[in-house]
DNA sequence: TTGAAAGCGGTACCAG
DNA sequence: CTGGTACCGCTTTCAA
């Protein structure tokens, strides 16, 4: 079914049928009508491939991590309701968190004219900036970024969220604590950990074990496990994020371990899930309507704010997964 | 950058380059070369509504009723892997459970020619199938498709699964249950609702109590709210599915009965985080590899397999959230 | 207000 | 093995 075959249904030229269908200058209503009545008759779809080519395509492109994240997909929700109020479509893809996924994604993302690129990722592969550069494609990153010419970048101050975090927890007596962090965490970028490390250093009588694991339920109960058996003395285990958090949750209580009373468990992202754990995750915010409101911004509002870097202030967020030390001894007098 | 100017600066023929980019037919391995050479040098990247427009996408569309939960996750993460391996791209989109978003996105997928088409929605638009023939694409529609000349379908059986578990809740007492099912099932697609109406009706002395929510934490906290209030005896709370389980298992930790000693509930779907929650939920295991699998094979395998239904048949997984009824009285000697 | 025609950037067939 | 060329289906001037 094209345009022509409809422009012929109703008498009229395929440019018209054009016309009609991008409501683009004036049509006389009888040439509208019968323009229209064709279409749903003859069921016409236009050709998404053939506009784009000739017109320019009005989808932009959306990278994530890790779509089992709801923390992803929140941003992801977010923007697609702004894309939807300004008419674009969205095309997305998924990393897993490899490079070479994202810079195939990218090229998908060029490959198909987009619009604009949202890539909120972690990983992040050298000479994909040149590359978007050179495509000329407004784009905005989310941590990774380097501002460019037609490159926005958000950069989520973790070391802020984390000094909170780590604060509040050396306020309740922990001196001893575990991180379980992302495997992607262990390459060049792995900015939560440098965090936490960060933080950590600024207390002398603080110290931290470290492991890693997948950014999933199960990498997080994997790593607690680990960061347990290197150090049995820990008090607290802070986890890059909620998901993970909810696995170590997990592992703690397979091992008899009460939270907060026996240890202390902390998730980052502050995802609906943290509300509903039990005990609801301590937490530290990242907000992701701001993150969906600066793409939307930038990617359908007037393009006007280029080149530069906009910064979100993580907040702590108190719940039920932690609280003060007690003394190894009153471990053993647990009821339950 | 265009197809032509690779060829001039590689001083071939565009058909060349095309050949090249391509891997058909022979070129000469001078030529080549230098096609992959002024590839790079320039950052070439095809304009894919152009290659679509001229051959044939290989992209394939992916509906789903809502990214938030897990379940439609996991399925899109199976066509996912069979996509990438079979060379197909994905176009993916979610609804919301909105019969006008399924509708536009199908012609959003009808639009761009994609090869093939995945709809994993409860939402149903008269009409859609018709189209959908019209257009002669190659679909597969999990539980709201009617097999046609090139419709598959992929049946879940609810109704088999519903039976078990209320067969099972019945063996451990219980004789007033209420279910929290989906906003979105009071609509004429309600298949988990009706299973359990008819599940429930074949014991004489069981009664159900229902309410229902949006597919949410929330909507499941809500819902069981709801429930709880409608009748304060049930003893069971059976959820359409362990996202919304998760949001009951919420409410009535807050209003401190304990699960399964105070009461029991149970999940559907067997999402990973059935398992992570606490207690974990006893569910109803639906397998996302087995539509997954049968998904790819439609769509990426020999088109052979036409117009016909598959059957998932559904098990019940026994964990910790379901428990013998015990006596009103015992409930308050509960020591927390 | 409308139609004709020139691209948009590839693919694929045909001749050389 | 390679170049020329006719489309693919739509948008967008440019005239009429």
């Amino acid at each position: 079914m094209t345009q022509e075959q409809v422009a012929r249904h109703a008498r009229v030229s395929p440019a018209t049928v054009s016309r009609v269908l991008n409501n683009t200058c004036a049509v006389s209503s009888g040439a509208r009508a019968r323009v229209i009545k064709a279409v749903e008759e003859l069921r016409y779809s236009p050709n998404l491939h053939a506009r784009g080519l000739a017109g320019g395509s009005r989808s932009v492109g959306v990278i994530v991590s890790n779509f089992e994240n709801p923390f992803f997909v929140d941003i992801y929700k977010a923007v697609e309701a702004g894309a939807g109020i300004a008419g674009f479509d969205i095309i997305m893809a998924n990393t897993g968190y490899s490079p070479e996924r994202l810079t195939a994604s990218v090229r998908l993302m060029i490959g198909r004219r987009v619009a604009g690129l949202a890539a909120i990722v972690s990983e992040m592969d050298p000479g994909l900036i040149a590359e978007l550069n050179e495509y000329r494609i407004p784009t905005v990153f989310c941590d990774v970024g380097t501002p460019g010419s037609n490159i926005a970048n958000i950069r989520v101050n973790y070391r802020r969220g984390m000094e909170k975090l780590i604060a509040y927890l050396y306020s309740l007596g922990h001196r001893r604590v575990g991180f379980v962090g992302h495997h992607a965490t262990l390459g060049p970028i792995n900015e939560r950990q440098r965090a936490v490390l960060d933080a950590v250093g600024s207390y002398s009588d603080l110290r931290v074990d470290i492991a890693a694991g997948d950014d999933t339920l199960e990498g997080g109960r994997r790593a607690a496990r680990v960061v347990l058996a290197a150090n049995p003395a820990i008090t607290a285990v802070i986890c890059a994020n909620d998901l993970m958090a909810l696995g170590a949750l997990r592992e703690l209580r397979d091992r008899g371990l009460r939270v907060p009373h026996d240890i202390s468990v902390t998730g980052f992202d502050n995802i609906k899930l943290a509300q509903f754990s039990d005990p609801p995750l301590t937490s530290v915010h990242i907000s992701r309507e701001e993150i969906g409101r600066i793409i939307c911004d930038r990617l359908f509002g007037p393009a006007t704010l280029l080149e530069r870097e906009f910064v979100i202030d993580p907040e702590l967020v108190l719940r039920d997964s932690t609280g003060p030390v007690r003394s190894r001894g009153v471990k053993n007098t647990r009821v339950h």
